[in-house]
DNA sequence: AAGCCGGTAAACATCG
DNA sequence: CCGATGTTTACCGGCT
């Protein structure tokens, strides 16, 4: 048994106060002691300050992270997409060269980014492994597969064509499937409860048909579902990334991997709850509305945060092995449950579930951190 | 066996 | 009118 205590620096000075409990834990394997969190204000911004963990996790969380450079400051000036901007990076080998975001959408590898082989490299160079024929069918449900297509998209609300794209385009197999399936999935978005349509913006409303979002108080069992079947389907496939990474390859590559691991949106995509101020609500169910809310200077509050301590190695084995454990990139994660959101953080390069950090916070961090990942997300 | 869930097909209405 | 979109119903198979 072993007591951690990470202390983390909060993405921003946007970041307001949070004082409260952790009443939640993100997996079985954590047991999270509640305790307040109280973050030091630091101009790093997220992922969390390197400072406060461990060396190694420090110098790869540091050097792997693209936003590491540019404060929330500079994020509520508007300046995080020069920070992001390709023109901006001098270097392709520059440690925050984000080539790899955009070629990856906003996947976050993992290891850092001076041991990584740029993707374009090594997908050149590594020999094309025989991917599964387009004609297996992915493990995740149609409502699965449409709670990933809203959420990967920059507003969290998407048209049924959009959704039909992003499907195609993450699953060659429905390139090649019958029609039927956009049956299903319109079938799935009338018929289920964790969809609502949104009537488009008439003023500006280019295409067909109503957008659709994801109502968020069925986002923690729509990510509960996807985590279950990526945790089932990633067994085997964590066969074949483990020894690599103890062979110490440089970069685990989902493209070598079976179709399913490559195009898998569950280990790229940013699971970012709608912050609070941009929920949808039956009385106002247009973001025309209720447009999101961007970062105002108003935000800009002090943080202070406490350290986190949880304990680890109380884990049974038999416990079901987490998917972002194994998913070989940073993920972050929110999670709704009653009034509270939760951000999950990863706190060790290796991603193991006993280490990552779980901070509660409150609607406007959430908003602030949400802001920073969605450009993070957004510049691909 | 019954109920639930997800997938599929189909009919129909609405909308641009 | 046509195609895309949205709703609804029905049926089937797998699972618990």
């Amino acid at each position: 048994m072993e007591n951690i205590s990470h202390t983390l620096t909060p993405s921003s000075p946007c970041l307001s106060t949070f004082e409260g409990s952790l009443p939640f834990c993100s997996s079985p394997q954590q047991t999270c002691s509640e305790g307040r969190v109280s973050l030091p204000l630091s101009p790093i911004s997220f992922p969390p300050s390197p400072t406060s963990l461990s060396p190694a996790t420090a110098e790869s969380i540091h050097s792997s992270s693209p936003l590491s450079h540019c404060t929330a400051s500079h994020c509520l000036e508007g300046q995080l997409t020069q920070c992001l901007s390709p023109a901006n990076i001098s270097d392709q080998d520059d440690l925050t060269c984000l080539n790899w975001l955009h070629q990856r959408g906003n996947l976050l590898p993992l290891q850092s980014l001076h041991k990584m082989t740029p993707l374009t490299q090594i997908e050149s160079s590594v020999p094309p492994r025989p991917l599964r024929p387009a004609s297996s069918k992915p493990p995740y449900s149609f409502s699965s597969l449409i709670f990933m297509a809203i959420e990967d998209s920059p507003d969290r609300r998407l048209p049924v064509k959009d959704i039909y794209d992003w499907i195609v385009n993450n699953f060659p197999f429905y390139r090649t499937a019958s029609g039927g399936w956009r049956n299903s999935v319109r079938h799935n978005l009338s018929l289920s409860k964790s969809f609502r349509r949104i009537q488009r913006d008439k003023s500006q409303s280019v295409g067909k048909g109503s957008l659709w979002c994801v109502c968020p108080e069925y986002r923690p069992a729509l990510l509960e579902v996807l985590r279950k079947t990526h945790s089932y389907h990633s067994t085997n496939i964590n066969l074949l990334k483990k020894p690599a990474l103890l062979e110490g390859a440089e970069y685990v590559v989902p493209a070598v991997c079976d179709s399913i691991e490559m195009s898998d949106p569950l280990s790229q995509a940013l699971f970012l709850s709608t912050p609070s101020s941009q929920i949808l609500t039956n009385d106002n169910p247009t973001f025309s509305d209720n447009p999101p809310c961007p970062l105002t200077p108003d935000h800009e509050e002090l943080v202070t945060m406490e350290s986190v301590e949880y304990q680890q190695g109380e884990v049974s084995e038999d416990m079901e092995k987490d998917p972002l454990s194994d998913s070989g990139y940073i993920e972050l994660h929110y999670y709704q449950s009653h009034q509270y959101q939760y951000l999950v953080l990863p706190g060790d390069t290796e991603l193991d579930l006993e280490t990552v950090e779980i901070l509660q916070l409150d609607a406007e961090a959430q908003e602030a951190a949400g802001s920073l990942l969605d450009l993070a997300g957004g510049v691909y």
